[in-house]
Formats: C-alpha cells, sequence, structure tokens
RNA sequence: CGGGGCGUAGCGCAGCCUGGUAGCGCACUUGGUUCGGGACCAAGGGGUCGCCGGUUCAAAUCCGGCCGCCCCGACCA
C-alpha cells in the first residue's frame, strides 16, 4: 500500500516537503536500550540496537530506513565505480529454470546449498545462487562479434543460499544483496585488463566507503579458473582469515598461503633409542614428559582417503591444512580410533611412520632434522628418527599457517588476521562460455568462446564491517561516505518553546540547503536523546539546548573524537555544510 | 550435518530441581511532578509459558516427540 501524500500525512510535517520527513518523531528507528540475546558481533548488536535491521528467521533480514539509507549510499558508490570503468548496470531474474543450471553441471553439483523449487507446471526451478549461467545465456543470444566487447554488465540484487549456518547477523545470511559483475572478453588480455579494470574499482569503493581492507590472493575454488583475489576487510567478526607479511607485502588468504616454519635447535641423537613414555598421548604430554621442545616431535595423523588410509606427518607445533591437503589427495577424514588400531595396531597418540606398510605424506619442513616419532606401541616413543634415512615420504606443503612463522619469500615474520570478505574477482576464463557455446568470431571470421570474469560484492557486509571496524562503548560511527544521515539535529527539549522554534528553523534551513537532517524533535529527556545519538552514530551532531542557545549559539560535535563546536545559530547550516565538504570521503 | 545452549508480555530475564494455573526490570497507556547524558510518583493494558502428546485430582514445572533460534565445528561455487 503506498504512502500517499494527504493533509494529514505526514503528521508533523511543515507545507514546504509535504511528502518527506526526517523527523525522527514520523520515522521507523526502533532503537534498544539493551543487547539482544541473540547477537554477538558488534556490527550485529549494534545494527539491531540502532534499528537498521530486524530478523524475520534464520539469515533472512528485514531493512528499515536506517538500515536501507546506509545500504542506498554505499550502492550509490558502488554505482558510481562500476559506470566509471564502463560498468552498465542491469537486472536479471532471481527464479531460474533447471535447465541453465544443468547445462553447466551445477544443478548436480550443488548440493543442498541451492533452493530449488517446483512450478505448478512440475518444471524444476531454482533460486539464484550467483548469475554466471544467466549473463552467459545472455552472451550466447546477443554477442557475435569481437567489435562487440569487452562488455561489463553489472547487477545489484538479491541472491539466495540455504546457508548451513547463518551467522553474525547480516556477515552470512541465506537471502542477501550482492553487487555481481561480469566481464565478456575476446581473449585473456581482454580479461587481464577487466580484471585490472575490477581490482582499481574495488580499491576505490571500499577505500570511498572508510572500510580498512586487504587485497589478498585467493583460492578460485568452484569458480574455477585462472586466478582470483578477494578484498578483506580486518575484524575479529570475521570469519575468514588472512596471512600478511608485513615485510614484503605477501597478502594471502590463509587457505592456500604458505610459510617456512622456523626450525628449532635439533640435539645431537645419533641412533634409535625407544624411550618409555606412559599415558602420553598428545603432543603436549610428550613434550611435557620428555621435556623436549614441540618442534622436536614428529606429529602422525592417519586420514582415510578415495585410495584407502594415508599417514600424514608434520612438526609438533603444525596443524594439518585440511584445504591442502585436500587439494593433494581429494576428499578425505580422519580416521576412527578402531580404524587406526585395526590397520596400524596401534592406539591414537603411538601412532608412527617406523616399520609401517602405508603411504606416507609429509610437510616439508620435517624433510630436515632429528625427532622424537611414536614406537607404534602402546606407551613408547622413539628418539633419532632422521626422515629419509628412518623412513620415506613425499613431501609437500600441509601444514595450515600460524603466527609467527616466516615468510617464504623474504623471511620475515607473518601475521595472521581475522577478515570478512567483502569483495572478490575472479578468471574464469571460458568454464562457462564453453558449455553454453558463447563464441563470437574473430576478424579472420574464426570462432572462439568468449573469455569471461566475475566479480562480487556484498553491500550489507561492507556495512556490517565498516560497524565492526568503527565503533565504541556507546555506538556506531559511521564513516561520513555511508552514514545514513550526514547530520543529527537534536532539540534537547521540544516543550521548551525557544528551543523547538530554533530546532525547526534549523531543520527548515537544512532541508532548503539540501543537507539530508535526521532531526531528533521527539518529545524524550535529553539523555535519551544524547544516548540515541550515539548509538545511531551519524558523523556531525547539532544540538539546540538551553546552555549554548541563551548566547544565540548551538552545539555542533563531532560523534568521532566527541569535540564539541559553539557555533551562532544564524551560521550553523554554513559551518556544518563547510564541514561535510572537509570531511567528504572519509 | 555433528556438538552445546536457549525458547515464559514488544525487549532483557526470574520461576522449573522440590507440580497447586505466572512474576521482575525496561518499553507501552493515563494523570501529576521533572527537563543537558537512558527521571520520579500513582493508576493501568498486555502472556494459549514454542508446538503436539503423555503422567497426574492438578503441568510453565515431570516424561516423550517435534519445531524454532543462538554458539562451536564441518560446509561456504
Amino acid at each position: 500500500m503506498p504512502r500517499i501524500c494527504s493533509p494529514s500525512f505526514p503528521r508533523n510535517e511543515s507545507h514546504h516537503s509535504p511528502c518527506h520527513t526526517m523527523r525522527w518523531s514520523n520515522l521507523l528507528i526502533p532503537t534498544l536500550k539493551e543487547d539482544p540475546a541473540e547477537a554477538e558481533a558488534a556490527s550485529h548488536r549494534l545494527m539491531i540496537r540502532s534499528g537498521m535491521v530486524r530478523q524475520l528467521a534464520a539469515g533472512i533480514y528485514c531493512y528499515l530506513p536506517l538500515g536501507q539509507r546506509v545500504l542506498d549510499r554505499i550502492n550509490t558508490i558502488i554505482r558510481e565505480e562500476m559506470n566509471r570503468i564502463g560498468g552498465q548496470e542491469i537486472t536479471l531474474p532471481a527464479l531460474h529454470p533447471a535447465e541453465l543450471w544443468q547445462q553447466t553441471g551445477r544443478w548436480d553439483e550443488i548440493g543442498e546449498e541451492m533452493f530449488r523449487l517446483k512450478d505448478r507446471g512440475k518444471r524444476d526451478m531454482c533460486l539464484g545462487m550467483t548469475h554466471e549461467e544467466v549473463i552467459t545465456w545472455l552472451a550466447v543470444k546477443e554477442i557475435r562479434s569481437y567489435r562487440e566487447m569487452p562488455q561489463i554488465w553489472y547487477q545489484i540484487q538479491v541472491k539466495f543460499r540455504d546457508e548451513a549456518r547463518p551467522k553474525s547477523g547480516v556477515l552470512r545470511t541465506r537471502e542477501f544483496h550482492m553487487k555481481d559483475s561480469y566481464s565478456l572478453d575476446a581473449d585473456e588480455e581482454g580479461l587481464g585488463r577487466s580484471y585490472e579494470f575490477h581490482k582499481e574499482a574495488y580499491a576505490r569503493i571500499f577505500g570511498r566507503c572508510g572500510l580498512k581492507f586487504y587485497l589478498v590472493e585467493s583460492d578460485p575454488g568452484m569458480m574455477g579458473g585462472a586466478g582470483s583475489h578477494e578484498f578483506m576487510a580486518p575484524s575479529p567478526a570475521g570469519e575468514d582469515e588472512v596471512v600478511l607479511c608485513t615485510s614484503c607485502g605477501y597478502a594471502a588468504n590463509i587457505e592456500l598461503a604458505s610459510s617456512k616454519s622456523p626450525a628449532p635447535t635439533f640435539p645431537p641423537w645419533s641412533s634409535l633409542e625407544e624411550l618409555a613414555t606412559p599415558g602420553t598421548r598428545s603432543i603436549e604430554e610428550v613434550s611435557n614428559f620428555l621435556q623436549i621442545d614441540p618442534r622436536l616431535i614428529l606429529k602422525t595423523l592417519m586420514v582415510m582417503t578415495g585410495e584407502g588410509p594415508l599417514l600424514c606427518l608434520l612438526r609438533g607445533d603444525q596443524l594439518l591444512d585440511e584445504k591442502k591437503l585436500q587439494r593433494l589427495v581429494g576428499p578425505f577424514r580422519p580416521a576412527h580410533r578402531d580404524e587406526m588400531k585395526e590397520i596400524a595396531g596401534v592406539e591414537v597418540g603411538f601412532l608412527s611412520p617406523l616399520g609401517l606398510e602405508l603411504p606416507r605424506l609429509a610437510d616439508e619442513t620435517v624433510a630436515e632434522g632429528v625427532y622424537v616419532a611414536g614406537a607404534n606401541r602402546e606407551g613408547y616413543h622413539v628418539r633419532g628418527v632422521v626422515p629419509g634415512k628412518h623412513f620415506s615420504a613425499r613431501y609437500a606443503d600441509i601444514h595450515h599457517v600460524q603466527s609467527g612463522e616466516t615468510c617464504l619469500q623474504c623471511g620475515a615474520s607473518l601475521a595472521v588476521e581475522p577478515v570478512i570478505e567483502v569483495g572478490n574477482i575472479f578468471k574464469l576464463g571460458t568454464r562457462y562460455s564453453t558449455p553454453f557455446g558463447a563464441v563470437y568470431l574473430d576478424e579472420k571470421g574464426q570462432e572462439h568462446p568468449i573469455v569471461m570474469g566475475s566479480y562480487g560484492i556484498g553491500p550489507a557486509r561492507i556495512a556490517a564491517a565498516a560497524i565492526e571496524q568503527s565503533h565504541d562503548q556507546d555506538g556506531i560511527i559511521w564513516p561520513m561516505s555511508i552514514s545514513p544521515f550526514p547530520v543529527h539535529l537534536l532539540a534537547v527539549n521540544v516543550k521548551d518553546e525557544t528551543m523547538r522554534t530554533v530546532g525547526d528553523e534549523l531543520y527548515r534551513q537544512f532541508v532548503a540547503a539540501g543537507v539530508e537532517v535526521l532531526y531528533d524533535d521527539r518529545d524524550e529527556r535529553a539523555g535519551v536523546k544524547f544516548k540515541d545519538a550515539d548509538l545511531l552514530g551519524i558523523p556531525y551532531r547539532v544540538t539546540v539546548g538551553s546552555r549554548a542557545i541563551r548566547e544565540g549559539q548551538v552545539e555542533i560535535r563531532n560523534r568521532r573524537t566527541r569535540e564539541d563546536a559553539l557555533v551562532p545559530i544564524a551560521e550553523t547550516v554554513p559551518h556544518v555544510q563547510a564541514l561535510l565538504t572537509e570531511t567528504e570521503g572519509s
């Protein structure tokens, strides 16, 4: 039901803007005094408390006016930067026929994560998780010649993924808005250009949104293709981790990052010696019992692969990186306790490569040195084990990077940091164009598949990441560029005739000057309004209160610094406008 | 999907162990006082205690099943 302009609506609005109000007393901004029980992450807590969003079901959110404003501002920045690199905005269906996804095989590859349904004619349909298929279909229909490329098409739309575990508020949802763009080029070189354009546009977008972010190498995963990067906003609420070298700039998603584990000083153990180590199963227990550095212990894990059992060897302080192992040996799972006993004849904790005729895969780190290993006999370990001499193995990088290890490129110390993935860019190549037959003719009349790229941004994640990176005990501190309003006008006591009049007049002036201002004209006590102002986190607060008004002044407070400036009432609007110009883009 | 927790008024919670048909704070309504950092007094409105079944004279409370939400892990094109 659309809002109708009528004399009775908006209720408190003057005749200057009959159908538009930025008066709090007329707006839906349901702030909460207390933290909602279900919210853990700072951004989740604050988005609910500030009345930006409400949850309808697990991973399904309503955006209320304040949240909508933030998304609008983010999307405006995205559109400006996408248009700047030649992107053209389009709108694509959210509902897709199954045949589209069957054509690339993803209908069967993707499991429960895809929302599927049938139409009344019992035809299989799905809700789009992403739009490579639709874009490629469109390219098949419309692109014939090399002359028609390059193209960059983008959309900002809702997408669906039936996430196994929606979490952290708006950070991981089942229905989400996403800016996706797709590039179509004649060859790899063209794709390289489109990719670089996107890399630059994305850096500008996240920069303009006030985010601190890293550009890191990423695992292309099932998207396939020649290369990919992710844009990562550091935050403790992030689900991903990146590995960073502060010295040479190496930056990668931890899923594919590599590192060197600094070697310990190896003792002069010259022969194999069996040691009684009763009851010591974990590395920590063995290390404590024998009073030796965990790095001198060999960790032996048994996993079950498609080819059968496999022993994985790591140094005591290292963790197995399951992604890396999976890339090497395919799907696997840890061996069960009884399986291990049956295959190796030994209890967990005393497993070792010595004398066991099983395939072995060792981390490269282990190739050097002399170690304590399990004895394949309960209650015993063996000292003096030299890999290569006492057992053989295939060597590869299978350890999970940990903070404090060193950079392979420059040797400096690496840091591991949790991050929110706010954007990704993929070189798709011809993975989608080939199955669809999306081809063009080159200048010699030769047919070639179109070379594609795909590039995503999550606007809601930008908002959440901005809050994660910029808040304090009292609430959000918005970057000016994506704040729901640039200015928060607050009349301390609307029952006071003078304050009310000055507040109304300043509001009118701001509106007339084209400055979007949230005017808190509610009949609430000052404390309530100040607390709410801090919670919403609008960069500048203009306070009309008894203190300054006697001197004909108002206070202008900076939310971030909490510094107040006294300004004559008549100069308020120009003064604020000057501040806004100054703060632009920050 | 594995592990854990929680579901009682709009929100945050107590009551459950030891059955006797529901309570606190905030919010909301009305009146009064107050009025620059989440006011006070008084009077009110609001709940099939997630759902279904069982035990019992009697169930928010005990038992069984189901559903939902959150957290950890797996997964995440």
